[in-house]
DNA sequence: AGAAGTTAAGTGGTCAGACCAGTTGTTGAC
DNA sequence: GTCAACAACTGGTCTGACCACTTAACTTCT
């Protein structure tokens, strides 16, 4: 009756099974032979079901070690999301027009946001647009945000080079501290949006 | 030297394989020993790959019939992702306030760029969420926007329902007839927004 | 005793071969 | 022409073997 695929089946005794042993990350599981044998099915069903845990970010094998609970939130799903999405030109883009339209939002957000702390944090960095905009968006103080720039962030750097001068970082940061959205957003679209629509 | 684990290398070249031979939805895909002879490596590792594959819900397999390609945005991978990662309460906020984010961005540019078809399109289709935003982020005319979109409001639907009145439906249409961006984003701050902070 | 090198056991990674369980298309009897 | 039986595929699973790598225990030498 229950055709249910043996490797799904194990996937989600593996799954109860962290759970119930409270595993955190950095915790080792146990082998996969040993799993094999205590759940009675076979080591390449085993592997399957793991694959899939990795896939999603939850394990992470060590050849020669073990298998290892993975830290919460490194999640293998977007990059792979990511790395089918981009293929045409069209595509690429796309991904300069979402990347820009992703960043404004966040500055936007981030500078609503802005702390006194969080602000010394972004004027002490390095001045290059990957550090300086990563601080910023990590001022949205949303994790998932954060996760979909990287993504994008990465990709866009495989396909063009980002220029901004430095007036861009010492203005930038004048209108961050004023917590004056508008200005910051006028910032960056004069120095970062105009900038990338005229390269193509 | 390089040590690259083979079942990687192998989703890598199916899904390269699966470009070149521009294999659409429904087509089907060769048989699991085929893989293993012609790209010379163990039907295991071909499974491994192919695991992956199902995964990102990418392709489809059916016991006696074969490896088949699975049509688009249907993600395996959402619905588990949902029940481990969507656990925290930090996760859920951060996926409902990125949601709202990208959708008011979706909307302004969708307004700028609405033509009188795409206008048709949007107004006669049936007024749920789902169906009325998509429209609304195709408009938008960028592929990557939509992916995310799509990707995003799976995972929302898995934790939350939405619930707005008709009346959101006809404001809106009449904010895109006019073009109007201003009046469509406030249409959506006070119908969505409002409404989903509310909720908590 | 301490340091350095060696060995053995354990782990994930991979492969080959076997068998099971379904599907499909062919064949052949009626 | 129909329909049943069969053969040839497909994915699903298990087993056992080997490789590459890590770790820890065990020598051996100084």
């Amino acid at each position: 009756m229950t055709t249910s695929k043996v490797y799904i089946e194990t996937f989600w005794q593996i799954h109860r099974m962290i759970e119930e042993a409270g595993l955190q990350p950095g915790d080792r599981l146990p082998s996969e032979r040993e799993l094999a044998e205590r759940l009675q099915v076979g080591r390449s069903s085993v592997r399957e079901a793991l694959r899939a845990l990795e896939l999603l970010g939850l394990i992470e094998t060590r050849r020669g070690e073990g298998t290892f609970m993975k830290p919460f939130g490194e999640h293998q799903l977007i990059q792979l999301l990511g790395s089918f999405i981009l293929q045409g030109n069209r595509e690429k883009r796309d991904l300069v027009e979402t990347k820009l339209l992703i960043e404004r939002t966040c500055l936007q957000l981030a500078c609503e946001r802005m702390t006194e702390e969080k602000f010394e944090h972004i004027a002490q960095v390095e001045h290059t647009y990957h550090l300086f905009f990563r601080r910023i968006v990590e001022a949205t103080d949303n994790y998932l945000l954060l996760r979909i720039w990287l993504v994008l962030h990465d990709f866009f750097e495989h396909v063009y080079t980002i220029d901004v001068p430095s007036e861009f970082y010492d203005e930038m940061s004048q209108a961050l501290q004023k917590k004056c959205c508008v200005e910051a957003v006028a910032v960056y679209e004069r120095y970062v949006m105009q900038n990338m629509s005229k390269d193509k």
